[in-house]
DNA sequence: TTGAAAGCGGTACCAC
DNA sequence: GTGGTACCGCTTTCAA
């Protein structure tokens, strides 16, 4: 079996661009990496030819295997799918595009233990950094320290493990979301999360409430879907001790909770009001559409692959700040201006 | 300065542990990759404690030097935050994952002409094959067949380039979701996406009309965007000749829609009545939830990740059928059984 | 069953 | 300014 046509049998090599070009395998190195030994400007030009017929294109694994970096980030998420990660990894990959980089995207569906295989996948591929948007156990602590690479922590509250880590604020974003609906007259409002009462977002949300004179409304514990707002939000609506608004801990979760409200025939947000946390881009197009503590998802995307890329001595943990995206599911009217369709 | 006190100097490479093992290096291959020769069990027992005390790890770029593979597949897609992407994109990981690959994520941004690149960048990194939601460009086309790595395209609607593609049949699905609409006794019914008709969604919408006859609705142009649905609904409802349903072309121009509709006080679906096509998770979740066609997103993933993996010599085109997910959007009542809500 | 050694394709030091 | 060449770490043939 022959090659077909004017393909050549085999990916042309350095070595035969030098043949071609009639000059030495380092000269073409040179040439292609504008270094570290200046070329001839008329020998430039035949090994540039050289490298266009030959169709050349440099093999990665050898230049790593030589390097010993890849180029390559890592980032590893419960779920790629979720709206949140989607748009993080997005932006992440843009930061590391920008920087030369490429991204392997790993998914380790959310379960606790599947994270240390998933470093170790990343590890194996000689990832030049890692970064994870989880809470790691002692078990991934102890993969990522063996696997001595470059990792910063995504999404964290606290800066726990050791490890370089950004994340939002989401105590001063919980707070503000409900300082607004506060600021709307409500006076008891519910929340929808996780059922610690040490999670930041709880705690917001709680001391928003009493630094108001307020009692802290139901609480309706969801995991963070679509799903489990939607059952929370069923539960706040057969509470006896029904509230007027809820501080909703995710948009996931706030569009099933709008879900379960709409389904009682509620009228929102007059008879139940919303406000969530992330900033998604489809909190703009639910209805009503989401008031929420927007995260600066690009910005902390931008930090941490700069971070990864050239680490630094102090592994610092970055907290950065929500800010509350106003629209509408928190009672306030939509802008007038806007109210041309029909 | 290091973090944890037990990182060693240097990874250890296969050398090492053969001489702690009391070995030769390739009993060490051998021992690692199973083959190709026999290892006594003794041997092999001496090689696996001396891995484990000196935390080797093979170097995947060695390996793929060697073996010219890299385990890694590429994706190329406009906007992995899309959600439709998204979810893509995670059923093509997990896919990859189940077969020992991992998968290297690129975002062109949506532009033609930024496809050529993207395909350059992933064939410099040697993935092993390639996989493109897009409409490649006679450029892009060149660009793969140079690069001389497997390619599938993804989202494709016709087999015109010559390779292996896969996508789903969006104009059964169009036309399913138009009739289903007219089942529900719409005899006007507008069309929201490509203003080409020869689009598969807008030939779709318009056969079905026709071939109950009626005539074709208003059609309202839109790019496939959340703020091009909401554009394109304004545009609906501000028609003279308004049509009582839609057929939107995708889950995320319906959302858009279905916030225009909304916005203008309609009572929905009774006021106009709604079907898209995608079938995205979150397509439950808007209100009213979206009875939409949904693609064989995990099958079409699955597809094109083994046929990726090993090509075939017929480069075949693969068309996957849509299933209408019927929610209340269209008019029909929800489920009574679920109405333990309040 | 084990070992020696020849590459895989680049990089960059050291000579010229 | 250019060229020879010793690695990088692993796989696998061939010989023992």
């Amino acid at each position: 079996m022959t090659t077909v046509g004017d393909i050549p049998k085999r990916r042309a090599t350095r070595a035969d661009v030098a043949r071609y070009a009639g000059v030495s395998p380092a000269v073409v190195s040179y040439t292609v990496n504008a270094g570290p030994k200046p070329v001839a400007d008329a020998t430039r030009a035949r090994v540039l030819e050289a490298i266009r017929v030959l169709g050349y294109r440099p093999n990665a694994a050898a230049r790593t295997l030589k390097i010993g970096s890849t180029k390559m980030l890592g980032l590893i998420v419960p779920d790629s799918s979720n709206p949140f990660f989607a748009q993080y990894g997005h932006a992440i990959e843009d930061a590391a595009a920008a920087q030369g980089y490429a991204l392997l995207v790993v998914n380790t569906g959310g379960a606790p233990e599947s994270l240390a295989p998933s470093i170790r996948t990343m590890a194996s591929r000689q990832v030049d950094g890692m970064l994870i948007a989880f809470q790691p156990s002692m078990d991934a602590l102890a993969e990522i320290s063996s696997a001595g690479i470059p990792t910063v922590l995504l999404n964290q509250t606290t800066a726990v493990s050791g490890l370089p880590a950004v994340g939002s604020d989401l105590y001063a974003g919980a707070r503000s979301g409900v300082q607004h609906l506060i600021g709307h007259g409500h006076r008891s409002i519910a929340f929808v999360g996780d059922s610690d009462p040490l999670d930041e977002r709880q705690r917001g949300w709680r001391d928003a409430l009493t630094a108001a004179g307020l009692a802290p409304g139901p609480i309706a514990a969801s995991d963070f879907t679509r799903e489990g707002g939607y059952l929370a939000g069923r539960e706040l609506l057969s509470e006896n001790r029904r509230a007027s608004a809820v501080f909703v801990s995710s948009d996931m979760q706030a569009s099933g909770v709008l879900r379960a409200f709409h389904e009682a025939g509620l009228s929102l947000p007059d008879d139940f009001a919303v406000v969530s946390l992330d900033g998604s881009p489809e909190s703009e197009y639910s209805w009503p559409a989401l008031t929420t503590a927007s995260q600066s998802v690009v910005d902390m995307a931008a930090e941490a692959v700069r971070h990864v890329i050239t680490p630094t001595e102090q592994t610092r943990f970055t907290l950065y700040p929500t800010s509350l995206v106003v629209r509408q599911s928190c009672g306030c009217a939509w802008p007038e201006a806007e109210s041309g369709a029909r």
